[in-house]
DNA sequence: TGTACATCAGTGAACGCGCGTTCACTGATGTAC
DNA sequence: TGTACATCAGTGAACGCGCGTTCACTGATGTAC
């Protein structure tokens, strides 16, 4: 891709430092995404992609870590707000929840770099943002809710549930939802039924709906790009 | 544990060279399970485990990934074996089906590095057995047996279903269970539920049985040992 | 029973590599007088 | 309008480290004669 530009690259004028601060961002976000393996991103790597000294780095942020950590931060983000975006066109709490966790899932197997980076534990001395941050719980807070906006809507399941089992029903669908992307994008060489089916069977199972009046909202929701 | 040991290390006898290399094996797997982040181990380390030169590896194997390769082959072993075990004492297809997931789910929490270097795709160049190798689709073809199972005990749910919907729907509980793993080990500080509730909630929506049908299942299958 | 030799199990030093981090520096550009 | 100076943005060389891998070797033990 962008390897071996031997222009010798200009330095930027005066008050104008934070040009390079946005052009390690963008390289670093482009290797994460880029790399077979994300957690193997070094210091060295990003400045060669950028095409500057390793020691220039240090100017900008005081390590690679933090480097990635603001990856990350506008990664979640990012997530976040397809999320958001994707359900916004929805109409009732089931369309709504349908759009969310396609959005979520769909952006997890279009960027598998970054979501492994986000969520798949590998990075060290746990500097992504999902841990502790709360941002991760903000995430996990959107589907609970929607989850349980969607279960309510449903007339037959007028069981009582408190929100303790709402947050454990968001939580159970949240993890399906992630062991569907990481084997996906982890075994990408198996035979995989199609994607947006198998959504809408997870969210068939968890919401207790059938398939059928699942699979047509995956499918309105699929890809809106 | 085992670092410092100032004894130089007695020469095994001749004809005894198998004895480091189960040695190599046993301190390559002890080290999987104890990193933080087991993809990062390394040939020396190993060595060092061991107390031994890191020369002397080459005379067992070609190198440190078909050392790893071989301890996985031993763990995923062990997990199927824990599995196969745990489903002998069931009675009837759904606790099969219980007894098997619930020693899945176990046996990924009691190992995390294991299972992220079995499951977790973070270890280099694809030489974890699961892949291609057939031996993931093994333990895959077992849930799905075992759901089908369950799922034609089930007097109910007697829609016919080909083998792809059971391949289907086993495929898409084991990406469940693996969800489930994989967020309980890499967020060991959030606030989770009792995992033999959450492991029972996701049987229960799999099997579309009640969880209060599951949940005595699983405490009886709970920790055998 | 003695001795030369082959084999086995592992050693130890060295190599070149990429890494993170440091430090004194450079050279263009803006600012004060 | 000219000039000295400060600041900014980034450089380049060096450091020590742990790594995988190589290679000639060592020294104990078994075997052939």
């Amino acid at each position: 891709m962008s390897s071996e530009e031997a222009a010798p690259r200009r330095r930027n004028p005066r008050g104008q430092g934070q040009i390079l601060k946005a052009e390690l961002v963008e390289a670093a976000a482009r290797l994460l995404a880029t790399l077979e393996r994300p957690e193997t991103l070094t210091l060295r790597q990003v400045a060669r992609e950028v095409g500057v000294a390793p020691a220039s780095i240090y100017g900008h942020f005081p390590d690679l870590g933090a480097l990635v950590q603001h990856v990350l931060r506008l990664r979640y983000d990012e997530l976040a707000a397809v999320m958001r975006t994707a359900a916004d066109g929805a109409e009732g709490p089931l369309a709504d929840l349908v759009a969310r966790c396609a959005a979520y899932v769909h952006w997890g197997v279009d960027h598998p770099g970054q979501y492994r980076t986000l969520f798949g534990g590998g990075m060290p001395a746990e500097l992504v943002p999902t841990n502790a941050h709360g941002a991760g719980e903000e995430l996990l807070g959107s589907v609970v809710a929607s989850l349980a906006g969607a279960r309510q809507d449903q007339p037959e399941h007028q069981d009582r549930r408190g929100p303790e089992q709402e947050w454990q029903a968001g939580l159970l669908l949240w993890t399906a939802l992630h062991g569907l992307v990481a084997l996906y994008n982890a075994h990408g060489n198996m035979p995989w039924p199609d994607l947006a089916d198998l959504i809408a069977q997870t969210l068939a199972l968890h919401t207790g709906r059938s398939v059928d009046e699942i699979v047509e909202l995956v499918r309105t929701a699929d890809r809106p790009a």
